[in-house]
DNA sequence: ACAAAAGTGTTAAGAATACACCCATGT
DNA sequence: ACATGGGTGTATTCTTAACACTTTTGT
């Protein structure tokens, strides 16, 4: 007789400066109405990746193919975590830029929340959360994981601003245009941005939109 | 209907400069008769670190107090990963020093193999092994993990040479004893260490045996 | 006296940090 | 002409890496 498994998912995105996480008002109880990391039960057959694109898709109404990174976190278990008894879960962290949410097919209601004003959570999801932004944190520091909460193209400020909002600090301009530079994951696009009534900033794009992992780190 | 839960140990220790890997022999099909890392089904009531134990003790006759580090490594998944259907597995690592085995209590003939030479395994227990490996030599860099394949005490000799064969390769004597006592994570015994026809060794150990995460790294 | 491992310092190169002004544009 | 954010270089400190000889012991 196995223990109940399920996979919780931890949805990040950059918004107006502000990491953000995706979370649903639970439609059952336990917790019935208290906010929570879209979850649920993984069925026989199905992997828990699947489980967790199913998840995003039903609870959600979010597309896992908007994630551009998608990574498994930790399996957390204790027998006193779900009210109902002992569960284990299993966590997965998802990156992505401009996440539509198709509220009208989601069944728990849906939305984006600022990491820095937090309601409360059901179970120990505020934990999961915190876990998962740690390992965000550090992941950019030696990856260029940032690639998948950016758009295709950007300006280094604004790929300074992801890092500072991820980091929770400033970080200094010349400096980090130096390091980021060094690394040679990024090539000029050729094409300027012009955004108000100042000299306009060049647009770069990583050259690969995928995991790397880098020699040394970007803090 | 929740697919099949599994828990795989991975048990490193130290001996004569090899970095080996607690195996056993499978008593049951799939596999039978072949290596494999000691593992087993999680029972309902039982988190998965007691499943980790218990899995210990029975199949491979080791005392799990016997670890003086466990840590949670990854939790794998495929559909095809083991031949009667879908599994999913938690897998853990153990790291110890003299690790007893009661072979007579066991019900896997359990025994220790460098990583240098591993027998051929069942599942995708190599891969696991691998990622284990991998984790480890990681964790050396920036965290005191080495105390748990150390004895209390050990010469500085002792400690390099634990880290050349965790990381495959050989560390400059004046540089690597600089940077280890430059964190202040030792302190002398005041005992020295003779061992032949030689100068005596001054005995260090580790002022805290337990976890702790530095803010430089060591390689 | 010799063999064997323990112990010890300096120099050079590279990385990280701190820091302030000119540039291109819109209004 | 001025306000706004874009873009750039240097000096200092710290970290890493390379490298060889003297010390203490047992036989």
């Amino acid at each position: 007789m196995p223990p109940t498994l399920t996979v919780d998912a931890v949805v990040f995105r950059l918004q107006d400066n502000d990491l953000e996480v995706l979370l649903v008002k639970r439609a059952k109880d336990p917790f019935k109405g208290e906010f929570a990391l879209p979850g649920s039960y993984c069925s026989a057959g199905e992997t828990s990746t699947e489980s967790f694109e199913r998840t995003l898709k039903v609870k959600a109404g979010c597309d896992p193919k908007q994630l551009k990174l998608v990574e498994q976190l930790y399996t957390f278990d204790t027998v006193a975590r779900d009210p109902r008894g002992h569960a284990i879960s299993i966590t997965y962290m998802g990156l992505g830029k401009d996440i539509a949410l198709q509220k009208k097919n989601a069944t728990e209601d849906p939305d984006f929340y600022s990491l820095n004003n937090l309601p409360k959570l059901a179970f120990d999801h505020e934990i999961i959360i915190n876990y998962a932004h740690e390992r965000l944190r550090s992941k950019l520091a030696y990856t260029n994981a940032v690639f998948a909460m950016l758009s295709t193209t950007f300006t280094l400020t604004e790929l300074q601003m992801a890092y500072e909002t991820i980091l929770g600090h400033k970080l200094d301009k010349r400096n980090f245009r130096k390091k980021i530079l060094s690394y040679d994951l990024l090539k000029e696009t050729g094409e300027k941005l012009t955004a108000g009534a100042h000299r306009p900033a060049m647009l770069y794009m990583f050259k690969q939109r995928a995991l790397e992992v880098l020699v040394r780190s970007l803090d």
